[in-house]
DNA sequence: GAGTCCCTTATAGTCATACAATTGATTGTA
DNA sequence: TACAATCAATTGTATGACTATAAGGGACTC
């Protein structure tokens, strides 16, 4: 497979990659408030011991999620969290470990209930045939892992098999929610309890729908796996 | 008001900004295809005329918003639209101008469908004091302007009308669409017609029923206004 | 005293160069 | 053929110098 088409995720592991990260976290966790101006490039690379260069890129990735601005004679500030882009992979990512962020998942849940089962209609109605082959490919390694229960493999399935469903409904701007629930799975892998049995026959009855091509019923199907799953974890509770 | 606070839009004049803008425009209109790989560093520096500092900065730029990876020794490669985030500010404005993109305000409208009855619901469950102060500014502003109509101005007025509304719904991942939805305005503001009338009594209908706490009527009344405005313009045509 | 203009100066923006780290491709070897 | 060592191209990082910008203060005018 193509790389370019490979990763969902965007873990950056260079220097810049971390300070981003760094800088990111604080941010998020309010340690350093909105309005506030970040100290001069200068001392914070000596403070955290990388060159400017490296510091700058970092700085650009934040600025261009909308965390930051900067301006000449007066610093970086910290832009409005109005601002932020909470649709975004990586800003997710960096939420993980913030412990008072940690009930995000709920709010996100609120977006997921507004727009899946249109995207779920959407698919029904213009998926692809690729896009077809790959959401039963998906599907039918759920089936193999709901029979043989492994936590980690489902909620990652699970994110795959939903995520293709925005990809497949045909609309640029549902594509990159596909992408931010897969972000927010990822957390679930961190402390959601072992328990609990998946909600096979609901998906199926949502996989079903769009390979019949019958949008209303995937409509339906979706937001009744969303009525029944208060996590949105594809799990019954 | 605090400068942290005012802009929505990252117009970023500076050179890094332009060269990101110049790749950007190259990918998203296809000159140069998901999955290619750009020119080493060094030519594209001599070619565009610019240090690498400056380039570079401009790839992390292209890079968080999901549209490139670089490796060393493979060089930076565009990755697939899938991974692309169409839900960033930066990005959408990237696109005005390119010819065979000027259809997309099509599909969010679609979105908007999705999202925006309940974005108002939230906003009529959840709005703050301060938030209904600023609603209805702009909403008296609206009124007025549908007065002594100008096109411009009704467009910006209406954006951040529609803005305010996602930020009310104290969601953190229904505010991004507000600034998208700022985006998506100002291209109409360039080929839109300047006749037809304003739907003000549609907004009206939204505004109060914000402000009279009333979340199902604000959901319906949402719904109507997209129904009966093809363009998701707030102009009935 | 209030306002305007100009100068100073702190800060980010840009450039050039050198070196380090990574990894695909090549070559060598069993 | 398969595997290991080497090479080389490309990005990643560091450093130092210079430029552009705009806030803040001071002198001047009204």
């Amino acid at each position: 497979m193509n790389t370019a088409f490979a990763n969902i995720g965007q873990t950056n592991s260079h220097l810049n990659g971390q300070v981003a990260r760094e800088i990111a976290t604080k941010i998020l966790s309010g340690e350093i408030a909105e309005g506030e101006t970040l100290p001069s490039e200068p001392v914070l690379c000596e403070k955290m011991g990388v060159s400017r260069t490296a510091f700058r890129e970092a700085i650009k990735i934040l600025y261009s999620k909308g965390m930051v601005e900067s301006k000449p004679r007066v610093g970086t500030r910290v832009r409005c969290k109005t601002n932020w882009n909470f649709l975004d992979v990586q800003l997710l990512e960096w939420m993980v470990g913030i412990e008072t962020k940690k009930d995000i998942y709920l709010e996100f849940l609120d977006l997921r209930k507004a727009i899946e089962p249109q995207a779920c209609a959407f698919a029904a109605e213009r998926a692809t045939k690729e896009q077809r082959i790959e959401l039963t490919t998906t599907f039918q390694r759920m089936c193999a892992i709901a029979e043989d229960f492994d936590q980690d493999q489902w909620i990652e399935t699970d994110a795959q098999f939903h995520r293709m469903i925005f990809i497949s409904s045909g609309n640029s701007f549902y594509v990159p929610f596909g992408n931010v629930l897969v972000a927010m799975f990822k957390w679930f892998i961190l402390f959601s309890s072992k328990d609990g049995g998946v909600c096979i026959d609901e998906h199926r009855e949502i996989y079903d729908a769009i390979m019949a091509g019958d949008s209303t019923r995937a409509f339906k199907a979706s937001q009744s796996l969303m009525q029944k799953d208060k996590h949105g974890l594809g799990k019954s509770s």
